[in-house]
RNA sequence: GCGCUCGUAGCUCAGCUGGAUAGAGCACUCGCCUUCUAAGCGAGCGGUCUUAGGUUCGAAUCCUAACGGGCGUACCA
């Protein structure tokens, strides 16, 4: 049910029917309850524009609303229209949500091809922090794109291709004789120290490295069969990660910075094609209108950058995936760097014009003390720690421990919730301060807290004995509120799509479920005395409510608990 | 130097296509469990929305500048 727009589809045909002209239609939710339910406040704008007094405009449009909908409109103020709906049409639009497996939701009218390039990770290196927003954020805006009817194309932009790599097969190389690769590369970044070591200390190791390097971008049968194996086993790590992340990603995301590799001489040849290129101090490089610094593509010794790599995904993403919107899920910090990337992938018309190019920048994780996220002792933590430690984290918490088997999954649910959420839930664009505390807290914006109310939901519904046949009434205050919220939900889904801001759902989850929790206190469901009919409206509203929470999480890619 | 970005309650954050008295949570104070999960609910306290101009009937929101923090600044990704 798209609330939103079915009033101001209302209000158009008011402002149509009192002959007014407005091109900036915008109903939003009511300010205050006293406000009503839903607030007009085009009147003022219009009334400056034609000259006459706002009143008398809101009143002109006010006498033109015809809609069985409405219960009462009126006009306060300087000129806002407050719109009241019926208790009736709430009533009935409940009803159908809750026979419909999609809450109603409909899906996008127009099906898109929508590229979500989030998470990629180098395969030098385990997965830490740095990585953890761009998977997490990155793998809800493919859920919530899917949710709603597009054809989503996942891919993971893997850094395989970079110089350490020669050092990292060489070590591996070196290594074969004792133990197997299975065992080397079990501690990644305990490999990448040893060989680094190697590299400064051994010189004739090092030239080695840079050998290999310039052998498995050319194609060597013997040091890619190494290379292969190192990123085979480099993803495995990753996709552990995944798995307990619960992460969509999977193989067949996977499309690494090599394999663009073949491309990134005809990128050179396109620009040069299309009258873009310079050569500047020997690199081949495109000088942008916008920009004091040119975006090179190709190094004076003749090598290719992520720049060209970036360009040759974006023409494939164009001609082969046939995308209409890509999305990049990074760093803010490298906001000038796709800036420049778009910019020249339209004009070489790598790109067609109408494609939506979109950098979802996000801001850093610090620690408490408000900087960058790092180990005690400076290093980079590996994600895989953090999440163990969130889990135990979460254990500690729970009350009843006596659950053996119950417990880990219950700790592993909440404590991998509440690491997604807390990162969800603030707005992407700001850095966001790390807190355990914080999110591991019932009280509060957490997932906790929405797990607990679904959870207090399903343990009414399984006290229930009998049938949901019946109808929704709607009464007191809390119920009205719970009802207009749940109606919502699919308003709040599109605008978080189209700004790709996760944080709207969370926000409104946790009204929603604040709602539910009041109305919980005030209205008795299973009690004694309370008749059949309110009984199993109540169970309804309980029931939407249950299965709106549970899919909004299911979006974020955190689930639910039956019991907590 | 130039560019990007942020600055809202003691703390962590919403709100930003301009709208009525700027909202939450934490913390602090107080009230509510023989009653569906009190891991909850309610009430109170708390604000020069960094500052100064500007646009507007109306600005936390848009524009300009200053100050303060973070980041980026051509052959790493």
């Amino acid at each position: 049910m798209k609330l939103k727009s079915t009033i101001d589809a209302i209000i158009s045909k008011a402002l149509h029917s009192a002959n007014i002209q407005n091109p900036n239609l915008s109903v939003t939710k009511a300010a205050k309850k006293e406000f009503g339910d839903f607030q007009y406040n085009g009147a003022m704008g219009l009334a400056k524009k034609l000259q006459t007094n706002p009143r008398e405009i809101a009143t002109s449009i006010t006498t033109h609303i015809d809609a069985e909908i409405i219960e009462k409109v009126e006009i306060a103020g300087a000129g806002f229209i407050n719109i009241w709906l019926k208790n009736s049409w709430l009533s009935s639009e409940l009803k159908k949500i809750s026979q419909d497996e999609c809450l109603g939701i409909e899906k996008a009218q127009t099906k898109e091809n929508i590229i979500v390039d989030y998470s990629g990770p180098n395969m030098a290196k385990e997965m830490h922090v740095g990585h953890l927003r761009s998977t997490i954020i990155g793998d809800t805006l493919a859920n919530l794109f899917e949710f709603l009817g597009h054809n989503v194309i996942r891919q993971n932009h893997i850094g395989d291709w970079g110089t350490q790599f020669g050092m990292l097969v060489a070590y591996l190389e070196e290594l074969q004789s004792s133990g197997d690769f299975q065992e080397n590369l079990k501690d990644l970044e305990e490999f990448y120290k040893l060989a680094k070591k190697r590299f400064d200390e051994d010189a004739a190791f090092a030239d080695k490295a840079r050998e290999y390097v310039v052998k498995i971008q050319s194609g060597d049968a013997h040091c890619l069969k190494l290379w292969k194996r190192f990123i085979d086993i480099s993803l495995a790590h990753c996709e552990e990660v995944y798995q307990k992340l619960h992460i969509k990603l999977t193989r067949d995301d996977v499309k690494a910075e090599s394999y663009y590799n073949d491309m990134l001489s005809q990128v050179v040849q396109k620009l040069d094609a299309m009258s873009m290129l310079s050569v500047s101090e020997g690199a081949k490089c495109v000088f942008l209108p916008f920009s004091d610094i040119p975006l090179i593509v190709q190094k004076s010794d003749g090598g290719y950058l992520y720049a060209t790599t970036d360009l040759g995904a974006l023409w494939y993403r164009n001609d082969t995936l046939k995308a209409d919107k890509i999305l990049y899920v990074v760093d803010a910090r490298q906001n000038e760097h796709f800036k420049s990337v778009f910019w020249v992938a339209k004009e070489a018309k790598m790109v067609r014009d109408d494609v939506v190019l979109k950098h979802i920048a996000f801001g850093t994780m610090m620690n408490e003390q408000g900087k960058p996220f790092k180990t005690r002792d400076g290093g980079t933590l590996k994600l895989t720690d953090l999440i163990d430690e969130a889990i135990i984290r979460a254990k500690n918490t729970l009350k009843d421990k006596e659950d053996a088997q119950g417990i880990e999954h219950k700790a592993k649910t909440i404590g991998i919730g509440a690491l997604k959420y807390a990162d969800l839930s603030v707005n992407r664009e700001s850095n966001y301060i790390f807190n355990w505390d914080r999110m591991l807290s019932f009280d509060g914006n957490t997932a906790l807290y929405m797990q607990y109310a679904y959870a207090r939901i399903q343990s009414i519904i399984r006290k229930y004995v009998g049938t949901f046949d019946g109808d929704i009434k709607i009464e007191s205050e809390s119920e009205r509120a719970l009802a207009l919220a749940l109606l919502d939900f699919e308003d709040v889904l599109y605008k978080s799509a189209h700004e790709c801001m996760p944080n709207h759902i969370t926000g409104y989850l946790y009204e929603l479920a604040t709602l539910f929790m009041r109305f919980y206190e005030q209205s008795p469901i299973l009690k004694e005395g309370i008749d059949g009919e309110t009984k199993i409206s109540r169970l309804l509203l309980s029931k939407i409510t249950a299965d709106t929470i549970k899919q909004g999480l299911a979006i974020l890619g955190i689930e639910t608990l039956e019991q907590i």
